[in-house]
DNA sequence: CGTAAATGTTTTTTT
DNA sequence: AACATTTACG
């Protein structure tokens, strides 16, 4: 009983314990539809003008339900109806159910939807990320674990700024064991639910030790600041419902209908989560599709959907496979494409919308070149009356947008980048964050650190250290060491007073806290009466303008934030919540007139009349770590991605030559390209240039032994370098590093190395390097 | 303690 | 090339 009441939802009417108890099946079915009339009526309404498997995954009686929906099978569609199919016929109450998606974009995208069938609220219905759901659930339930409800929620950044604390705190060396290497391993060990202490038991080598100490004192550091990174807000869910049976009981009894949207990108963590909380009415539908599944890189475990009907052996499974979205040559060509993946569901998508065009392939000199073909497609597209924003590029890595942008700002064609440099994750907006974050939990020393000296208070780093180390040494928080400055050893006076001027602002700021001023206004307060925004005006320059826009923007979501929220007691710990899981993904504009630009990542999801893809080249994409990595198949899976957003038009592109780093490489086709049949390729521009000398015959490149394709990449590189060319298997010797062997060579002149002293592999610029072959 | 220069790192993708 | 972090010096 205790806490019951605490598990309703901020914004819910009443307490979602008293909708629990109250599981009805609906009145009577007759044939799967209930009885009453205006409802039969809706019910008739949902259902119409979806096709037969559509249906059936709609109206699917309770009980595990895989829906395997190809690309632009109307997934969305099935999920929005379903939902409001088990509200209308009854079978469920808006309270009790938990909707997954993956982004928070696609959460607001699918209430609204699902509010437009029901007619009406949706506010009781749980429409959220993983990652919010469980930090709203821990909002609640975390004082089990020893945490407050005031928990600081850390980005990927801030877990890097502390892995880096601990590594150096370990006495290892940054070079050898980078933090974020480091921090990429604990978060793999988080996802799939290992501890510390589970880490620690299966260490093989060195690197892996190292990793084990950094990860048991990086889980100190975080309970000691009441703090939790991205993972732990799943992994210390799955804690609190492992633990204690009782809250397991409430949310599995609360949450009577799970459904799970991108299940193919699900990790272990998330898997569990799951079967923790429907592993006993099992009323989970999950919807995905295995070849779309691009974010193994996070811990996503695409056995999570394989083995979906061996978790759940009387699994209803429908698979939808008709394509509503691309003309039948772009199926086509993606059918083709992810045909040379092994390990798949079979599925063919298919269409009855015609043909269409073919798919265009475009050769280009470098990537200025690719920049100037899209933006006079686009031009030429534009004068043929079609709208900017049927337009779309992709790319695999952020990076490549810069050049484009240059392009399209020239030309003053309007676009919007989405993902890139996040507005969550500039300086000047997490400075603000922090100081708000330090207010609500004063245990967070890296907030601390981030905003004590900025804007420059004379609190150098020598100061901060030893404030820090006070704090830990005597067990109190960061901001109860650093309000008594007095009290910590070997502090200058001038620290002392310095300190003594910031902390008497900041309880200030508190005391505001606790008044429940409007977010809006605190934020205000913060950025002026820390000297934060006199500092960014007194610099005088246009970066610092743009870095005040920035920060006028941030308040302008804080008074969005104060309009919508009903006002309650912990407005800033729901406010930090809020942001720390928002990511600019979710400001995507649909009708505006604009060209839109993202990584093929981003893509997920989205479809467009007329898509371009370009830096189809090997080494850009697939991306030369895969290839390294051996995560083909799943950059193969992200390229199917891509070309399944078309809807009519098609065109990937590569250059021979690009900037990679600073200085040139030479790129040949992507494989990918070659994975297409040729008679529904149009292969346009200069066909010379080919590796194998077939630019003649055109898409004659069939994907062949790796060893080719090596040695293809070889051969272009040793064609960039001039006279200091490597090749596999060459002796080398190194002017610091010694004897070596060639294991590698990638486009851009660049060789890998492995030296026979300490066994490791470097890469290395042939042409700069201090290298020379031996024998 | 702060600034400026030098040095190193980064570029995969993101909740 | 861009950015962050470390180092040298005032």
């Amino acid at each position: 009983m205790r806490g019951a009441s605490n598990i309703a939802p901020h914004n819910a009417p009443e307490p979602l314990h008293l909708l629990t108890r109250r599981g009805r099946r609906g009145p009577a079915y007759h044939g799967g539809v209930p009885s009453e009339a205006p409802a039969d009526q809706r019910v008739a309404d949902l259902l119409e003008g979806l096709n037969e498997p559509q249906r059936a995954a709609v109206v699917a009686g309770d009980g595990p339900l895989l829906i395997l929906a190809g690309a632009g099978s109307g997934k969305t569609r099935v999920l929005t109806h379903r939902i409001a199919y088990l509200v209308h016929t009854q079978r469920a109450r808006a309270g009790e159910l938990l909707a997954i998606t993956f982004t928070n974009k696609a959460a607001a995208e699918m209430r609204d939807r699902v509010g437009m069938l029901l007619g009406h609220s949706t506010r009781a219905m749980w429409v959220m990320t993983f990652h919010s759901a469980c930090a709203r659930m821990l909002r609640v339930e975390a004082p089990r674990l020893g945490y407050t409800r005031q928990f600081t929620i850390y980005d990927a950044s801030d877990s890097r700024r502390l892995v880096k604390r601990c590594l150096d705190q370990l006495d290892v060396d940054p070079k050898r064991f980078t933090p974020g290497s480091v921090a990429h391993q604990i978060s793999d060990a988080k996802n799939k639910l290992r501890s510390a202490d589970d880490y620690a038991r299966m260490v093989g080598g060195h690197f892996e030790q190292t990793v084990a100490d950094a990860y048991k004192l990086y889980e100190r550091e975080l309970v000691r600041m009441n703090a939790m990174d991205f993972d732990d807000l799943l992994f210390r869910m799955v804690n609190v419902l492992e633990l204690f049976p009782e809250v397991r009981a409430r949310y599995a009894a609360t949450f009577r209908h799970v459904l799970v949207d991108e299940y193919q990108d699900t990790n272990h963590a998330q898997y569990r989560l799951l079967q923790l909380i429907a592993g006993d009415h099992k009323n989970l539908a999950v919807v995905g599709d295995d070849a779309q599944s691009i974010y193994s890189f996070r811990g996503a475990d695409i056995r999570n959907i394989l083995d979906f009907q061996d978790d759940f052996p009387d699994a209803t499974v429908v698979k939808l496979e008709q394509n509503y979205r691309s003309t039948q040559t772009i199926l086509s060509a993606s059918n083709a494409l992810i045909a040379h993946n092994r390990a798949q569901m079979h599925k063919t998508l298919w269409t009855d919308q015609g043909e269409g065009d073919p798919v265009v392939v475009r050769e280009l000199e470098d990537e200025h070149a690719e920049a100037r073909y899209v933006l006079g497609e686009v031009q030429r597209l534009v004068d043929e009356g079609v709208s900017l924003a049927e337009i779309a590029c992709f790319y695999r890595t952020n990076a490549q947008s810069r050049v484009l942008e240059d392009a399209l700002v020239r030309a003053e064609v309007p676009y919007q980048v989405i993902g890139g440099t996040k507005f969550y994750e500039r300086a000047e907006v997490k400075d603000a964050i922090s100081y708000l974050t330090l207010l609500a939990n004063p245990a967070d020393a890296i907030s601390f650190t981030r905003v004590a000296n900025s804007p420059k208070r004379g609190i150098g780093q020598t100061s901060l250290s030893r404030v820090l180390a006070h704090a830990e040494n005597t067990g109190i928080t960061v901001w109860e060491a650093a309000d008594d400055p007095a009290g910590v050893p070997g502090l200058a006076t001038a620290a002392i007073r310095s300190l003594t001027r910031f902390m008497s602002t900041m309880n200030d700021l508190r005391e505001r806290v606790a008044d429940d001023v409007p977010m809006g206004d605190l934020l205000e307060a913060v950025l002026s009466e820390t000297g934060y925004l006199d500092a960014l005006e007194a610099e005088r320059t246009i970066e610092a303008q743009g870095r005040i826009e920035n920060l006028g923007e941030l308040v302008a979501v804080a008074r969005e934030f104060d309009a919508a929220a009903p006002p309650e007691q912990d407005r800033l710990d729901v406010f930090l919540q809020q942001t720390a899981l928002q990511s600019d993904t979710d400001d995507r504009k649909d009708d505006a007139g604009m060209v839109t630009l993202m990584t093929l990542h981003n893509a997920k999801g989205l479809e467009y009349p007329i898509v371009y893809m370009i830096g189809c080249e090997e080494g850009v994409f697939p991306h030369s770590r895969s290839i390294d990595e051996g995560t083909l198949e799943e950059e193969r899976r992200l390229c199917y991605v891509g070309m399944t957003r078309a809807m009519r038009s098609l065109t990937m592109t590569h250059a021979r030559q690009r900037n990679v780093f600073g200085s040139r490489a030479y790129g040949l086709p992507s494989r990918f390209l070659a994975e297409i049949p040729p008679d529904l390729v149009d292969r346009q521009g200069a066909l010379t240039g080919y590796a194998n000398g077939a630019g003649a015959d055109r898409g004659s490149i069939r994907p062949r032994a790796m060893a080719s394709w090596a040695s293809m990449r070889a051969d272009a590189a040793a064609a960039a370098t001039d006279e200091k060319s490597f090749r596999l298997g060459d002796d080398v010797l190194h002017a610091a590093f010694g004897e070596g062997v060639v294991t590698g060579v990638e486009p851009g002149g660049v060789v890998v190395i492995r030296f026979a002293r300490d066994g490791s592999e470097r890469k290395l610029m042939a042409e700069y390097a201090p290298i020379s072959k031996r024998g």
